[in-house]
DNA sequence: TATAAAATTGTAATGATTACAAATTTAGAA
DNA sequence: TTCTAAATTTGTAATCATTACAATTTTATA
C-alpha cells in the first residue's frame, strides 16, 4: 500500500501527522481507540497533540477511509480497512478480530423501505484463545 | 405483555421506577437514550433520579431484559426487545427503525475459531420518507 | 414498631470528545 | 529568496454522558 499516494487520491494532503496515523490504524490488527494511537505515536512525533489525532480521524472519516467501530458502548475504535467484513469482540481478552463475511448472503424481510448504505456487524463471544485456557 | 410478571420471573423486584422504565422502554419505537427516558418519565414520577435511570438499565442488561444499540458513536440506546432484530437508522432524519432478519442465514467464513454469543447487525442509510421528500 | 436490607436519590468525579483561538507550517506569488 | 495567505497543528478550556459514592428513603420482615 502506497500510502502517500492513497492520501493523495483521497483529497488529503499527506502531512507528516497524517500519514503515521493513516500507516498505525491500516497496521493495526487491533482496531486502536484514539488515547492508543495518540499514546503509540507522541514518542515518533514529540509535538503530537491528542486533538490532531480526533480532527485527522475525522478528516479520514469525512473522505472515505476510515470508519468507526462502536462494538463496545464508552469506546469509538476506527478502522482503515474499508473491505466487508465483520467484527468479533472476545468478551474475555478484549480483543477484537476481522471476520471475513458475505453480507449478500443476508436475508432482510422487508427491507424495501429503506436505502441502505452501510452494514455493521458485530460479533461478541469469546475467542479459542480464552476458551481453551 | 404483563410487565409485573415479566420483571418478577427475571429476578427483579418491579417497583414503580423499574415498571416505569421499562414500560416505556418496551413500547417505544424510537430506542430512547437514558436522557430521553428521563426527560420523558420524570413528570409522571417527580422524584426520578438520572442515576435511578441508569441504574435500572444496567439491571434490565444484567438480567437480560433489555440490550444496549450503539448504531451511532456517542449515544447508547436502549431496546427490550430481546427477538433476533436488526437496527436501521436513516441519517437524514435520525429514526431508528427495527428491521426483522434472519441472521442464520449469515455466512461467514472462518468462524469456527469462535464462539459467537451476540450478532448486532446495524444498517445506515436513507428511510423511505426522506427519500421521497 | 423496630431493624436491616434494598432501592432511590443527589452531588461530585471521571473521562472522552469538542470548541476555539493561538502558533506553526506550507504553498504560491512577487 | 522573501512575503503573505491559507492550511495544519497544537493546547487549553468547555461540554456532556457516565460512574462513584454516600446519604436518604422505602420496603420487607421479625
Amino acid at each position: 500500500m502506497d500510502f502517500i499516494n492513497h492520501l493523495t487520491s483521497n483529497n488529503i494532503k499527506p502531512s507528516l501527522q497524517r500519514l503515521r496515523i493513516f500507516e498505525y490504524l491500516y497496521n493495526s490488527a487491533e482496531h486502536p481507540t484514539v488515547d492508543t494511537i495518540y499514546s503509540d505515536l507522541v514518542s515518533a512525533i514529540p509535538t503530537l497533540s491528542k486533538t490532531t489525532v480526533y480532527n485527522t480521524l475525522k478528516l479520514f472519516i469525512d473522505n472515505g477511509i476510515t470508519s468507526t467501530l462502536t462494538i463496545e458502548e464508552n469506546e469509538v475504535r476506527y478502522d482503515a480497512i474499508m473491505e466487508e467484513h465483520a467484527h468479533f469482540k472476545c468478551d474475555t481478552c478484549g480483543h477484537i478480530y476481522d471476520v471475513e463475511i458475505d453480507i449478500s448472503t443476508l436475508k432482510f424481510k422487508k427491507i424495501k423501505s429503506f436505502k441502505v448504505e452501510t452494514t455493521n456487524i458485530y460479533l461478541n463471544g469469546k475467542c479459542n484463545k480464552c476458551l481453551t485456557n
